[in-house]
DNA sequence: CCTAAATACGGGAAAATCCCCGTTGCGCAC
DNA sequence: GTGCGCAACGGGGATTTTCCCGTATTTAGG
């Protein structure tokens, strides 16, 4: 009996070689593919559900991290495996959060992925080394001690607008606060992500795929 | 006689999926992935030639417009299909001013791919009608226009310098000019990607693969 | 010799950003 | 009633960025 893998990325392309590699992995069947959290919710409305859902983790809609929460908390019998581009501790501490069993970088090897798989089927969690060490390395940070999300709402509101070439009156015009409101927003937003300076504070924000 | 393939993308997972995809093509056989412009060169100093080549936009070594340069100058023969997340006009221009014969979107249908590589093995080229028309948008452009490339390379460290949290007299004393060059180059550069913000320079930069 | 391109540098000032330090009002829990 | 957290707002000013307008030297091509 093979187990039933969906996969999510919005590259479709991509999402449909990845889903050729695993269907020669014999006991995996990709049942579909997805290119955003919306068709993702659409699928599981109709289709058999997925036993394993790998999941991109920059997508362009809902974030990766969104749609694993969003998972964890309608369909708790799925298991999550991450996939990304990138390696930063703060976006694989907030998928594990989120209720992810595993994270792959895209630049891992075939059989790394299906080692996880087999993981994740028979003991539920593929925790790599690689994983564990970006997760150690976090717990010297305030961030992941606490149960709450790093960013709230409104500071992810003023990232997404301090990423264009809005000049910050007109951000606050946008957020319909105080100039000195937007002020603190940086201030805090700076503090949280590390940075000290708007293009620092963009570069960060791709990085960790907030926008 | 199966068509010869070889793909260089820095993630390898997706290149192994990727050559998964297209050895189901029948015609086409994927002798070779390679993850860097590096590795690309050193496969082709040993291997049988492959007769495309897939060839990733953004990679982290050596660009994708760098590696298509390569090929053309070194390889004629081999014919280049630009694979790409992104579709902005001006990198599509440049890879195929690099002599890349196709430019496909990662989020296109595996049906597309197996018709831009038919159209290159048969017709040499593959110009779909986004390419097309990508490239009479820029016609508009004076840099298209242009044979030299649109940044020199001392627009270039400034660029690559500026995509950090350096302040400019900071950049100056790097690049080992006045801080009032520094301004020069910056207006010239803000000119020339049409932004007018250093938070804009960087995502513009992003996007283009500059960094 | 003239012209153009490439590379470097400068004056001046307005606008924007960043930094450090505060206050206020509301809702909620004890 | 009190204290705390959250969200919003403000004073003040130093620093940096951006914009607009210039000049100078060297090299190469016609």
């Amino acid at each position: 009996m093979k187990t039933a893998v969906a996969i999510v990325d919005d590259h479709y392309l991509m999402a449909q070689a990845l889903a050729e590699l695993i269907r020669r992995f014999n006991e995996y069947d990709v049942i579909f593919c997805a290119q955003s959290g919306r068709e993702l919710q659409l699928q599981l409305d109709g289709k058999a559900k997925p036993e394993i859902v790998i999941l991109d983790v920059h997508m362009a809609d809902m974030s990766g991290q969104d749609i694993a929460g969003y998972l964890r908390q309608n369909y708790p019998d799925i298991k999550v495996l991450a996939l990304s581009m990138m390696d930063d501790e703060q976006t694989i501490a907030q998928m594990i959060q989120q209720g992810a069993r595993g994270y792959l970088l895209k630049g891992c090897r075939p059989s790394e992925l299906r080692l996880a798989l087999d993981d994740i089927r028979t003991k539920g969690y593929h925790y790599s080394d690689f994983l564990t060490k970006s997760l150690i390395n976090q717990l010297n940070q305030p961030a992941l001690a606490e149960t709450k999300p790093l960013l709230n709402q409104r500071e992810r509101d003023f990232i997404r607008l301090a990423c264009s070439e809005l000049i910050y009156v007109e951000i606050a015009d946008k957020m319909c606060v105080s100039p000195r409101t937007v002020d603190g927003y940086r201030e805090t937003v700076f503090e949280k992500l590390g940075v000290k300076s708007r293009q620092g504070l963009v570069m960060e924000a791709m990085r960790r795929g907030l926008i």
